[in-house]
RNA sequence: GGAGAAGUGGCUGAGUGGCCGAAAGCGCUUCUUUGCUAAAGAAGUGAACCUCAAAAGGGUUCCGCGGGUUCGAAUCCCGCCUUCUCCGCCA
């Protein structure tokens, strides 16, 4: 959530800075709902005021006393109706924060305004996509494929997008991970595996809840959401807790498998691994103070930057315009994978800057010079999803002979130098 | 899964209906004295929200969480969560 005195004070910054996001929010209905609910809460605090000073006296007074006994009466009334006045401002709150939560993050000045994904800036692009990939196909068409990441079997066991991966390839899989994990490692990122399934505490507190609910796999009986990101259990590992200033920032990764509903996106373009229901992350998180978090973003653009470098993948920075970054984003990156079989850009990351949006709702802060808590930032970025990855090295490496190079910076853990069949 | 016990401030821990936002100790901060580390003494020591132009000040809430009883709840009742012990089961 933004800060609420912001909105207070400058209602216009806040609507002119959130109408070139694609979220429609009733600013003027928010406000009022604030106005309400703080005259509720004055009401209700001063007949509390008043019962407890009553109460003080009447504590005084000998029990069974007849002075005592007409005070009961007479207190009767009143804690009627500061408890009625306590339910309306408890009433009037929460149709507050119902609306205020609705509110988006405020884009940064410096991203790009823009109504949807047409309007992203390509930023930088490193690798040559238009260098010629003679032998490339798109993953899917690869003979051997259906061999190696078997589709079939994964609906007949689970449902279509929850692949098996089989042999040399969930190999290859498992060295992604690894080299991924090892690459942030050595950027200084700390390592944990945290839980794949979070309380809707901790996806509202990251923004999953309420704006994406229905993306996420439920487990009803338990109140448990299988996380769409790893993003989820790590940023809320520090909810509810304060810094020391010193020790930020703080540098975390993890890998985890990430669910996915893909409610309503299903459709051209979605075959083989480019959109699974299942799939490897390794995820990359960062808590700051409330002045640096720019320049972090930058830095963890680069470390992704020179994770896809080191894979010899040709790819390109977005830079997400106002319509199309996230509800609780500030400013985004996307990295994308050009996978020269398909002749497509593929998402392989996103890398964004929520600012306190993320940490006000996580109750994240840390103590400032005066000792007083202030609201942290957080930051995080795929380092990378594993699919999409995947699928560009196989098309993009695909040589003469019908196997696929595996690349030099994966063979400390595949020890395999190419996959597949020789063409027959 | 069954039976039992317990959850109080940064920590230990007292408190069984009003004088309790909460004793005491430890820790921490500042100050004083002595002064190489230390010791002794004094004062202070959480958060959220409301009010206030701001600061100061004032107010409300918070004793695992949520309800209830009562004029009044850390204290009584109900539900839930977590932890511990024993039994069962299991990787």
């Amino acid at each position: 959530m933004i800060d609420i005195k912001l909105l207070r004070e400058q209602p216009e910054f806040v609507r002119a800075a959130i109408a070139n996001k694609k979220f429609k929010t009733d600013i003027d209905a928010v406000l009022e709902l604030d106005a309400t609910r703080r005259s509720k809460i004055t009401d209700a605090e001063q007949a509390r005021a008043a019962q407890k000073a009553a109460n003080k006296e009447m504590a005084a007074l000998p029990k069974g006393s007849p002075e005592f006994i007409a005070k009961v009466g007479e207190m009767k009334s009143i804690a009627a109706s500061a408890k009625e006045l306590e339910a309306e401002a408890k009433a009037a709150d929460e149709a507050f924060q119902e609306a205020f939560l609705s509110i988006p993050n405020l884009p940064d000045p410096s991203v790009p305004i823009g109504k949807g994904e047409d309007e992203n800036v390509v930023s930088s692009t490193w690798g040559d996509a238009d260098a010629e990939f003679p032998n490339a196909l798109p993953h899917f068409d690869i003979p051997w494929f259906e061999s190696r990441v078997d589709f079939a079997r994964g609906v007949k066991t689970a449902g279509a997008g929850f692949p098996f991966y089989v042999g040399e390839m969930s190999r290859l899989v498992r060295a992604l991970i690894n080299f991924f994990l090892e690459e942030a490692r050595q950027n200084g990122y700390e390592e944990v595996l945290p839980p794949i399934v979070v309380n809707a505490e901790s996806a509202t507190a990251t923004g999953q809840l309420p704006d994406k609910e229905g993306q996420m796999y439920v487990d009803e009986k338990e109140g448990l959401y299988l996380i769409p990101t790893a993003e989820v259990p790590v940023t809320n590992f520090y909810r509810d807790e304060i810094f020391d200033a010193e020790q930020l920032p703080v540098y975390r990764c993890a890998y985890t498998p990430c669910f996915r509903r893909e409610a309503g996106s299903w459709g051209a373009h979605v075959r083989g691994l480019n959109r699974l229901h299942q799939f490897d992350k390794v995820e990359l998180v960062k808590w700051t103070d409330n002045k640096s978090s720019m320049e972090e973003l930058e830095k963890l653009r680069d470390n992704v930057e020179g994770t896809l470098q080191k894979l010899g993948l040709p790819y390109r920075v977005l830079r997400m315009c106002t319509g199309d970054i996230g509800f609780t984003h500030a400013k985004q990156y996307d990295l994308e994978v050009f996978a020269a079989g398909q002749k497509r850009w593929l998402e392989v990351s996103s890398c964004s800057n929520f600012t306190d949006f993320q940490a006000r709702r996580a109750g994240i802060r840390y103590r400032g010079a005066d000792g007083k808590p202030l609201t942290a930032h957080t930051l995080n970025g795929s380092g990378l999803a594993v699919p999409r990855v995947l699928a560009a090295i196989l098309e993009n490496n695909l040589q003469a002979d019908g196997r696929v190079k595996v690349p030099d910076c994966l063979q400390y853990w595949m020890q395999q130098e190419f996959i597949g069949e020789l063409k027959a």
